[in-house]
DNA sequence: CGACCGCATGATGAATACAAAAAATGTCGC
DNA sequence: GCGACATTTTTTGTATTCATCATGCGGTCG
């Protein structure tokens, strides 16, 4: 009946899902900001309608809240949203890790570790961003050798919502440096499939970087 | 600027995705089928449009299948759906364990405690249904101690995908004997305030339901 | 007799039109 | 001059219309 079937084409309300997705994590649309459909629908050139789907279903990811009657909004984060979600990302990257070690082979092992290398590289030469690049990398292949669709899409929505905040992460030199000691670990961890072990330490990794957001919020709130 | 806005009014694509989503849920969807927006469109007296933003959100969900210029059907579950959301499931659960444990109070022990032996009850007296409903609902209350809405909308919209197949958890006898005997020792961890126990028996109660469920699958196919 | 092509039909995708609600603006009274 | 109310205008929610695509049927040609 259904043997492989090429979808190569994708729904206008699907491709503007992710136009906007970008925008807001991105940070194009500053949290709070209203969302004028009109504006939206020129800036895509699309009609409302594909526009309003696609708002529908970022309102369910949480990105916008979605008010009736008053239009849409790009959802705040605060402090407790973070609180509230890493703690879920930490048990999702942990089960992450826990199936990875399962069900690598080595070369997936030493894929990761080459770009952990390239990374302690970058962290080195202190080029923020392309240790940023990195470091998601990382976690992604982790996830993806995980093998594990439905993990995959909740972490992908969970990492979405929380991304915005995600670049302070490592604003501090000695958090930096814990950071990257942290991944030294998971590597090790990885290399002896020890999943238990990884999946704590993906789990404090985690709870270490909310930490370092909360700081660093709280010194914003001066 | 934004107080508290009490929101009386729900909107009409809203209530058209949670009355599909109890019609898939329930079963009144068969799993595979097609989704005819006409037909439904008559069925909730609602013009097309609230109705497709609807399953765009329901798509989003993972609870229908969107094939572009080919409609929508009812998803499928397979086996390797189920045992890839099963273990997700247990991280999220037992993540709750820990966060229950740590927040909740004597009371909301004790109401817990009630209805576990509420539970018991209907299970010594075979009444099926009725414990299935308890169980959820002691499920429920753990997720809400656990007082993390990120946890608990990840959660719920996991649970929507397979509540499908969990009427079969507990077909057998024995199994569900034993799953009377890991909800006691839920109970037990949570009153003792025992975290990391609480979560390591939600995960393996989660993963005992899934071998039942697995089982029962493949009995069915003969 | 069977396979392939073209057309008719029905469904989906997107755009537009219409209705209702909220925000903005202007006016009137104090 | 200030504030409350009415009107206008804008924006959102829903319905309807138009275009496009898939599918089934019948005819025709090999």
């Amino acid at each position: 009946m259904d043997g492989s079937e090429p979808i190569p084409r994708r729904a206008l309300h699907d491709q503007t899902a992710d136009r906007l997705r970008a925008l807001i994590v991105e940070g194009v649309l500053a949290p709070g900001s209203k969302i004028a459909e009109r504006e939206l629908c020129e800036r895509f050139q699309v009609s409302r309608t594909p526009l309003r789907e696609a708002l529908k279903v970022l309102a369910n990811d949480g990105l916008v809240v979605l008010t009736p009657n008053r239009g849409a909004h790009v959802s705040r984060l605060t402090v407790t949203d973070l609180r509230d979600a890493f703690p879920v990302m930490g048990a999702l990257e942990g089960l992450a890790g826990e199936l990875a070690c399962a069900r690598i082979d080595n070369a997936g092992v030493d894929r990761i570790a080459g770009l952990h290398d390239a990374m302690v590289e970058r962290h080195e030469a202190g080029d923020m961003s392309a240790y940023f690049a990195l470091n998601e990398q990382i976690h992604e292949t982790i996830l993806a050798a995980a093998r594990n669709p439905t993990l995959s899409g909740m972490h992908a929505s969970l990492s979405g919502r929380i991304r915005r905040a995600r670049f302070a992460a490592n604003k501090s030199a000695t958090r930096w440096a814990q950071a990257v000691a942290e991944h030294e670990e998971m590597v090790l961890a990885l290399r002896s499939r020890d999943g238990a072990r990884l999946s704590r330490v993906c789990r404090e990794h985690l709870a270490n970087k909310f930490e370092t957001i909360r700081e660093w919020l709280e010194k914003q709130e001066d």
